[in-house]
DNA sequence: AGTTAAAGTGAATTCACTTTCACATATCAG
DNA sequence: CTGATATGTGAAAGTGAATTCACTTTAACT
C-alpha cells in the first residue's frame, strides 16, 4: 500500500466509500467509518475535504455522475426512442440495486436540509434527468412510435413509475425483494400504454 | 394549558409532534424539539416513552394507522374495484402531501436500521397494504372490470407507480412541486392500461 | 385536607461524533 | 541530495444530543 493512492484519487475513494456506507443510512456515514474504509485515520480526511459536509457534496456529485453516465449509455446503446427509455429504466433500476445508498441520499435530511444550495442542486439533477427523458419521449412521438395524445412529461412519470416502487420495496425489504424482474414486467405495461396505436389521434 | 392533557393523550401527542418534525428529516427529531413542541421539557418525555427509539416506534404505528384508515375510507367510499384503487391512490398522494415526514420515515436509517424487528414491521405494513390492494384488483378482474392477462400484483405496482414518483419529486423539491395533479393524470393512464377491453383474452 | 400516583423540571452525566493541531513521513522537483 | 508539498498520525478539545436522577408540582380520590 503506497501512501499516495493513484489508481483513483483518495478524494474519489472517500466519496466511493461514503456511498457504500450510505447503504446503511446517511447517518451511518461517520468520519470514523469512512476513514477506516479508506485505510486511514479520521483526521486524515481533512487533507482532502474541508469537512464532512463537503464529503457529502462529493457523494452527491458522484451520484449525479453515475446517473448521467447511465443516461448516456442508454442513448448510445439503443436505436429507437422507446427502447432508449426502456433501457434507461432498466439501467436505473440496476443502479439503485447496486448502490442502495442513492435513494438514502435522495431522501436524506443530512444532505438535503442543512443549506438550500445543496437541496437545489439535488433537485436540479432530477430536473435535468427528467428533461432529458422527456426529450427522448418527444422524439418518439415525432417518429410515430409513441402516442401523441399524452404529454411527454407524463410518459416520463410513467417510466419512473415502473422503476421507483419496486426499488422502494427493495429498500425497505433490505435487499430481500429483487426489484429487477418487477421493473421488466412493469416495462411491458409501460410500452403497451404509450406505444402508438392506430386508434389514437 | 392544563398539565394533564386529555384531549388526546400526551403519548399520542408526542408521536404526532414527532411526525410533524419528521417533515424536516428524521434526524431533526430530537428529544429537545419534540418536548418543546409538546410544551414540556426533554426529560419529561421519559414519563411516556422508555427512550427515543420507542418514540420512533410510536411514530411508525401512527403512520401505519393513517395508511390503514386511508385504505378503509377508500373501500367504503367507492363501489367498483377500479374506483376503489384510484381513490386509494389519490388518498395516498394526499396523505404523503399532508405528512411529508412519512416518506422520510420509510427511508430513514434511524427507523429502519438499528434493529431488524422494526425494519420487518415496516415491511409488514407495506406487504399488507399491497396485499389488500391486490385483493381489490382480483375482484376487479372477477367482475370483468380489469384485464385478466395481468397479474394482480402488477396492477398494484402500476398503481403505486402513479403515486410514488410525483410524491418523490414533491419531497426533493421541498414542497414546490405539487404532486396531486400529476397523480390524477397518471391515474388516467393507469385506468386505460388495466381496464378490460374486448381485445384481451 | 391529606395521601398517592402521574407528570414535569433542571442539572449532571455520558456518549458518539467532528474538528483542530502539532508532529511525522512519503513523494516529487530541481 | 535537499527542500517543498502532500498526506498521514494520535491526542485533545469541542459539540450536540440522549439519558438519569433527585426534587417539585398537579390531579384524583377518599
Amino acid at each position: 500500500m503506497s501512501k499516495r493512492m493513484n489508481r483513483i484519487s483518495r478524494r474519489e475513494q472517500i466519496a466511493e466509500e461514503a456511498l457504500k456506507i450510505a447503504a446503511k443510512g446517511i447517518s451511518a456515514i461517520t468520519m470514523d467509518k469512512v476513514s477506516k474504509a479508506c485505510g486511514i485515520v479520521p483526521s486524515a480526511l481533512y487533507r482532502h475535504y474541508k469537512n464532512k459536509d463537503e464529503i457529502l457534496e462529493g457523494l452527491r456529485d458522484l451520484v449525479r455522475n453515475k446517473l448521467l453516465d447511465n443516461a448516456k449509455m442508454a442513448t448510445t446503446e439503443e436505436n429507437t426512442p422507446l427502447n432508449v427509455l426502456k433501457n434507461l429504466a432498466v439501467r436505473h433500476a440496476n443502479l439503485l440495486y447496486k448502490h442502495p445508498g442513492i435513494p438514502r441520499l435522495l431522501f436524506s435530511e443530512a444532505a438535503l436540509e442543512k443549506n438550500s444550495i445543496r437541496r437545489k442542486t439535488m433537485l436540479t439533477v432530477m430536473t435535468e434527468y427528467r428533461a432529458a427523458a422527456a426529450k427522448i419521449a418527444i422524439e418518439g412521438q415525432e417518429r410515430g412510435e409513441i402516442r401523441k395524445d399524452i404529454l411527454p412529461e407524463d410518459v416520463v412519470f410513467m417510466l419512473l413509475g415502473t422503476v421507483v416502487p419496486p426499488s422502494f420495496l427493495f429498500h425497505i425489504s433490505n435487499g430481500e425483494f429483487d426489484p429487477r424482474d418487477q421493473v421488466k414486467r412493469n416495462l411491458v405495461l409501460f410500452e403497451e400504454a404509450v406505444k402508438f396505436r392506430n386508434e389514437d389521434s
